[in-house]
DNA sequence: CGCGCACGAGATAGCTCGTGCGCGGTGCGCTATT
């Protein structure tokens, strides 16, 4: 265990004021901030006090300097996991032209083997401040072993809301990192993020195995982007032509799908923009060349799928326009979120048909059927017999039961929180006394229909996001938790004259109240209407339930406030 | 999950209707070629 190094000269003792100083100062010696915005410091001695804290700041924020201020009070080197390779870079390259040194480094499957082991030592002889790397080199039990002995002292989670939003089935290794910070001697953990809801956070604190965490949520409102959606009957590819003519460059064009990035593209060309596609399948060349022309301002606009995104900091994005909408509010947020960066006006809009919400079903994914469940279970079970090591090896149950290493991970994830199996970085072992395989593969069938049902409930609140009438800032902003008194006054709806003032007379259920519900459990009231409350229930999701039934027929009961 | 297209059948000359099928997003790491 690493202890805390003795202060260096503070007469304040070891008080949580003596930690605060420390920070403020490390923060302008350091990296030069003379000022620190509000929650910044907050979450930097929260880290330097060793307590795990998660973060929800917007982009441009300085949410880098939150974890780079502990990581040089806390004695030993600091690990940041990181979804992109390319961010990692690109965050190499910040610390190094700021500190002037050679403290940063990361590590990804390129990484020759010899600058893999150099890095490594390096490491452990404390010349390594800063690692970066993926959640995937976490599932590597060489390295696993390399940072345990390392002392990492501080593990940094950055885009955080990846744990919720790829876990599932497309990056299972976010699902481990839990796992991972005990296997390097448990850390202290910050997550970073830029959004996330209520029940995303939650996510994140539980797989991150993060204890009685410091939450540090701050700005979600972004009052210079201009919310407004247009209903559309028919394609709105026109339509939206039409308004990307009329805004100031540059701009971004969110599609649903990539073939329809080229073709939106391509009749923006045709209208004489600076347009380009973008999405996962071009080539590397390809997609480094629009990004780098859209960064350099030599494109008026680049037409995309949520590909493009991350790491995107270019502050005079002037729209974020949607062709089609997304599966939820948080990558919506995410991204309308790059327009107007420096403050100045920025418009969001959105071309809404309900039909769109077809496709964001299918990228839900289909359930895991209970008999491959079952089949998986009994694998584990029946090579767990014998005594001393006992369990199976992943690779073996793979070729065992026939499925990709992938598709393996997220079954056997549903059946450990079934509790019928263990894992470790390689192993699998069926835990002693648990359900048998077809309790197990019942039980986790039901965890993947909860999880489903909740997306669900994010789809329909996008869905109601479009269709309100009411201020659709009120509306965005009560979904991450904050509340937004009066309407505010320049969306579309407030300019329509539909957006009312909230209904604000003294009553039961008011916002942030805890409730209970009979079948749905424990929730929170995320906003209340004249007529009608949207709870958030835990395991249910979001939900809307008509007032005046909920008094009626005393559907809920009221069991405190936050 | 639902759209759009291809195709065949049926009724009759270039149409309509029903059925079936393909398609759809995000990145890591790995392997096999250049």
């Amino acid at each position: 265990m690493p202890t805390r190094t003795s202060g260096d000269g503070s007469a304040s003792g070891d008080g949580s004021g003596g930690v605060r100083d420390r920070c403020e100062r490390a923060a302008r010696r350091l990296l030069g901030l003379d000022e620190l915005r509000p929650g910044q410091l907050d979450a930097m001695t929260s880290l330097a006090e060793g307590r795990d804290t998660l973060v929800v700041m917007p982009t441009g924020s300085g949410k880098s300097a939150v974890y780079q201020v502990p990581a040089l009070v806390l004695p030993g080197p600091t690990l940041i996991v990181s979804p992109l390779i390319a961010l990692q870079r690109d965050q190499v390259e910040a610390l190094r032209r700021q500190r002037h040194d050679e403290k940063a480094t990361s590590v990804d499957a390129s990484t020759p083997a010899g600058r893999r082991a150099a890095t490594f030592e390096a490491l452990r002889a404390g010349e390594t401040e800063f690692l970066f790397c993926a959640p995937e080199q976490l599932a590597r039990p060489d390295v696993v072993r390399e940072l345990a002995e390392a002392g990492i002292s501080l593990m940094v989670v950055d885009e955080a809301h990846c744990v919720s939003a790829w876990g599932h089935d497309f990056r299972p290794d976010y699902l481990r990192l839990g796992a991972a910070a005990e296997a390097i001697g448990r850390p202290v953990i910050a997550a970073l993020t830029a959004t996330a809801a209520p029940p995303v956070r939650e996510e994140i604190v539980e797989r991150l195995g993060m204890r009685d965490p410091l939450q540090i949520v701050r700005g979600f409102d972004r009052p210079n982007i201009t919310l407004s959606v247009r209903r559309e009957l028919s394609d709105p590819a026109d339509a939206l032509v039409a308004a990307v003519l009329e805004q100031p460059s540059p701009g971004i064009v969110y599609t649903a799908t990539r073939r329809r990035t080229t073709e939106l593209a391509g009749r923006l060309a045709e209208a004489g923009l600076r347009a380009e596609a973008y999405h996962a399948g071009l080539r590397r060349a390809e997609r480094d060349a629009a990004h780098g022309r859209f960064m350099a301002g030599e494109l008026d606009v680049v037409v995309a799928t949520s590909a493009f995104g991350m790491g995107i900091d270019k502050p005079d994005v002037r729209y974020v326009f949607h062709s089609e909408i997304p599966g939820s509010l948080d990558a919506y947020y995410q991204e309308i979120g790059r327009a107007g960066r420096d403050g100045d006006p920025a418009e969001a809009l959105l071309f809404y048909r309900p039909e769109d919400l077809a496709l964001q079903r299918f990228f839900t994914g289909a359930l895991p059927d209970a008999e491959t469940l079952e089949q998986v279970a009994r694998a584990v079970a029946d090579a767990g017999g014998g005594k001393g090591k006992g369990g199976v090896e992943r690779k073996v149950l793979c070729e065992r039961v026939g499925l990709s290493a992938r598709r393996l991970t997220t079954l056997l994830d549903l059946l450990q929180r079934s509790g019928a199996v263990c894992l470790e970085a390689r192993r699998v072992t069926p835990v002693a006394g648990g359900p048998g395989p077809a309790e197990a593969a019942a039980r986790a069938r039901e965890l993947a229909e909860r999880h489903r049902e909740i997306e669900r409930t994010r789809h329909e609140m996008m869905r109601r996001y479009a269709e309100t009438l009411d201020c659709r800032r009120r509306f965005l902003l009560a979904y991450f938790g904050e509340d937004l008194g009066e309407p505010c006054g320049h969306c579309d709806t407030c300019r329509a004259g539909t957006a009312r003032e909230p209904a604000r007379g003294e009553g039961p259920f008011p916002v942030h109240a805890q409730v209970e519900h009979a079948t749905w459990g424990p929730g929170e009231v995320i906003r209340r209407d004249e007529d009608r409350l949207t709870v958030l229930f835990e395991e249910a999701g979001y939900r809307e339930l008509l007032l005046e039934t909920v008094v009626d027929q005393r559907i809920l009961r009221e069991t405190g406030s936050r």
